[in-house]
DNA sequence: TGCGGTGTAACGCGCGGAGTGACAGGCCGC
DNA sequence: GCGGCCTGTCACTCCGCGCGTTACACCGCA
């Protein structure tokens, strides 16, 4: 682990779903990275990226994840969601300055169902 | 065809998130597709796609569709993620149920805030 | 001194979103 | 008739990225 500074891939401001894992999930199963990956069915550098912010969740990892420890897979990918949402509206602010900002009636959202409960 | 296990209690299996833009932004806008896939900076061929169900809602087009209309970017997220895994769930069934189902303690799911509400 | 766990790096594959160009139609107005 | 604008779809390309695979270096312990 000593051989290289690692470059961190993003400086990042906002932490990645993945940190979760390392910090809650897998000490509360008392589990170690390569047990868990082999019960995920993953690779153990798959698992590693996922917790360094290497990788996204994604829809399939997010159901191993469900299965595997019962935090719903809407959770992590609810997660994931705001987060690159987060970065692509840093990287994207020019560009949505140019878009027309409308407004929909309320009877339209209503009917699109914008707000959700639950 | 093996017995599916349970058919969620969610019916979340709804059509594509960009059939609401055909049904109800674009007419609420009154705008054409044409139109609409100018002032929102993609392709006219890139929203086809997308109220097709043929390419999915990402971050940055779910920023794009909430400068452009007000409805949220996490309602386009969300809508699509709930159709994603969805399908991912169809087809990994047999996956899932080879993984080992753990639970975690509630007060670790409290530091994780899988009960945050919004 | 093995053995298992850990953390990275580098390579390649395959999927999928996005742009580009092109094509066939449908309407409408001059 | 003839453009002009719209629609819907196809094929091709590029490119980002999740993932598996292999390999390497380090640590702790029996």
């Amino acid at each position: 682990m000593k051989n290289r500074p690692i470059p961190a891939p993003h400086p990042e401001v906002w932490p990645h779903p993945g940190t979760l894992l390392r910090e809650y999930v897998l000490p509360a199963l008392n589990l170690s990275v390569s047990q868990a990956s082999v019960e995920l069915r993953i690779t153990r550098q798959s698992l590693h990226r996922i917790m360094a912010g290497q990788a996204a969740i994604t829809a399939e990892t997010s159901l191993r994840l469900e299965r595997f420890c019962g935090v719903p897979s809407r959770f992590w990918l609810r997660r994931q969601s705001d987060y690159e949402s987060g970065r692509a509206r840093d990287r994207m602010s020019d560009v949505l300055a140019a878009i027309p900002a409308y407004a929909l009636p309320k009877t339209v959202l209503d009917q699109i169902g914008t707000t959700d409960a639950e």
